[in-house]
DNA sequence: TAAGTTGAAATAACGATTATTACAACTTTA
DNA sequence: TAAAGTTGTAATAATCGTTATTTCAACTTA
């Protein structure tokens, strides 16, 4: 069970598009071949990011680039655009608790401000790095290869 | 893309043992109607939970009962319990990312420390509730009523 | 106009979760 | 000791979400 994996080709996909976006046209096919991930779902993903604000992608002449500087983008604003949490909340409740036995009838209402405070925490953290740390922690690694 | 129900299952499970275990012997039919889970997956998750020394079971007599006191059981130690996330983390990380692309190569290096300091703020707030609280906000609920 | 690209729909492949069926092993009690 | 009820477990099916694939219209540039 794992929060899917169109976050951190997301991540990858404006990663790309800041290191190699200056040199080259950074197209659906190219982030296919970097990430290994299905062209289509490349463009899938960029139609979230483009609809959040977070890139710009050009229909016929092809390529992506970012639209807006990159300390303005948080990880969780990456995870949000991706979408890959749903609106009932990272945890998942069992949909059928009885409702003529009292722990069954309550154990939602019990439950639901611990689990949200604990997604929250976890967003929270999502929201304490930009794009420009990771660009800034890739640019250090690649260089020193 | 949720976080298994077992674990809120799991929850719901030591409430009702602690909640009915004086009175009655709680069995896993008995749990079944009350999560409105299937028998054969609550024996699936009574057998994680002991195996994690959270519930005693008897086999032949039936039943169950909590292994240690409420106070020493926190939301963390059920979510390990009953394993709903993987030893790869909670982020999912697509698996061929091209080595040949600077940022394919480096992005899981890049990205690790990040998300799993994101992964241990969500575990943290998990350690930070006891079993006891769970009961004592179910038993006031039910007071109410 | 040709080539290359995006956007999007439809469908398939795959994997993980949950449900179901079946039964051996165990405990209690009549 | 036999019957009834239960746990533990395996095997299999149903279901759902993610990812891949195919296809094609619309668009841009040369």
């Amino acid at each position: 069970m794992q929060i899917a994996s169109k976050f951190t080709v997301a991540v990858h996909i404006l990663t790309c598009i800041e290191i190699f976006g200056s040199e080259r046209r950074v197209t659906s096919d190219f982030l296919s071949e970097s990430t290994g991930v299905n062209a289509v779902i490349i463009r899938n993903v960029l139609g979230k990011l483009r609809a959040a604000g977070i890139v710009e992608t050009r229909q016929g002449s092809g390529g992506a680039n970012l639209a807006r500087p990159l300390n303005q983008i948080t990880l969780y604003d990456v995870y949000t655009a991706v979408d890959c949490i749903d609106d009932e909340g990272l945890f998942h409740f069992h949909e059928n608790p009885n409702a003529d036995c009292p722990v069954g009838r309550n154990i939602h209402k019990v439950m639901d401000g611990r689990l949200r405070s604990a997604q929250q925490a976890l967003e929270n953290e999502l929201k304490s790095t930009t794009l420009a740390d990771v660009i800034s922690d890739t640019r250090k690694i690649i260089e020193e290869e």
